[in-house]
DNA sequence: GTGTGTGCAAAAGGTTTGCAAGAAA
DNA sequence: TTTCTTGCAAACCTTTTGCACACAC
């Protein structure tokens, strides 16, 4: 538990309290050498189950946006109902297997940069972003 | 309205009776030059103010689902709490305006398609989609 | 002590579903 | 007549909000 010290201690430079769940979340979400792709209810539900504790959705939700706020969470486009996010903040990729709904990281080195010739007059551009949904060959498109 | 004999000949092609409420959904996504992209709700409005009719929102929701699962509707993913979708089928990217939520077709002319060095083992690449998110140079990110 | 964060329940979207009545084949 | 489609309301799910209580500083 001597991570919840380095945790504590880069929430307070953000300007946010480390509360006992703020921890909790800290400890689910970035304790794990892979990346975690995740929704609020995929979070919820790790967190009851992997803690035996359990903390309001309301604070799920507001300490994912304040993480994402501070850039400590990425969020996901992906057509879907409900929001992911994604642990790895670097700039990268993604397939989505529309068999198993599974999200995969991939950086540039598997999918470059896509080339832009032109940007809209006056804007910055923010993000780039590329999704590459993939299926089992002989099944039929969504 | 000869167009809506067209129309109606290629939703029964698909299969699709050419109900009523059909051809009118297809009058007011089919029947423009520019490409138009919409949430249901967009559509439903549209429907009541320019053809001054009501289609229950039920239906419309039926209806542009068939359409997308005949192919004549895309639906395009952005981090939204709502589905857009685009009457253009065409193979194309986006660039989508975070001040005023706007999205931007645009084709490989402008973004390239990205290279895509590996694909995930058995599986057949469905689409690729790059989103390009743009605001104001002094503005927040969001 | 002051101000921020939490938790609950209620509310607010967007979307789906069940089913009876209506329209197309 | 049979099958598909519509429309309504209710149900559902995700997300947000209001407010009293608790906690971090």
């Amino acid at each position: 538990m001597t991570k919840n010290v380095e945790f504590a201690n880069k929430l307070r430079l953000s300007g946010l309290r480390p509360t006992k769940q703020r921890l909790k979340i800290c400890e689910v979400l970035f304790n794990r050498e892979k990346t975690f792709h995740f929704t609020i209810n995929d979070l919820a539900k790790n967190i009851s189950e992997k803690l035996n504790e359990k903390i309001s959705l309301a604070t799920v939700y507001n300490t994912v946006h304040a993480f994402k706020n501070h850039g400590y969470l990425k969020e996901i486009s992906i057509n879907s109902d409900k929001s992911y996010f994604d642990t790895n903040i670097k700039h990268h990729h993604h397939f989505f297997d529309e068999d198993t709904n599974e999200l995969i990281d991939c950086d540039e080195q598997i999918i470059e940069n896509p080339n832009i010739r032109k940007n809209i007059t006056g804007k910055k551009i923010k993000s780039v972003e590329v999704l590459i949904k993939v299926a089992t060959d002989n099944q039929n498109q969504k």
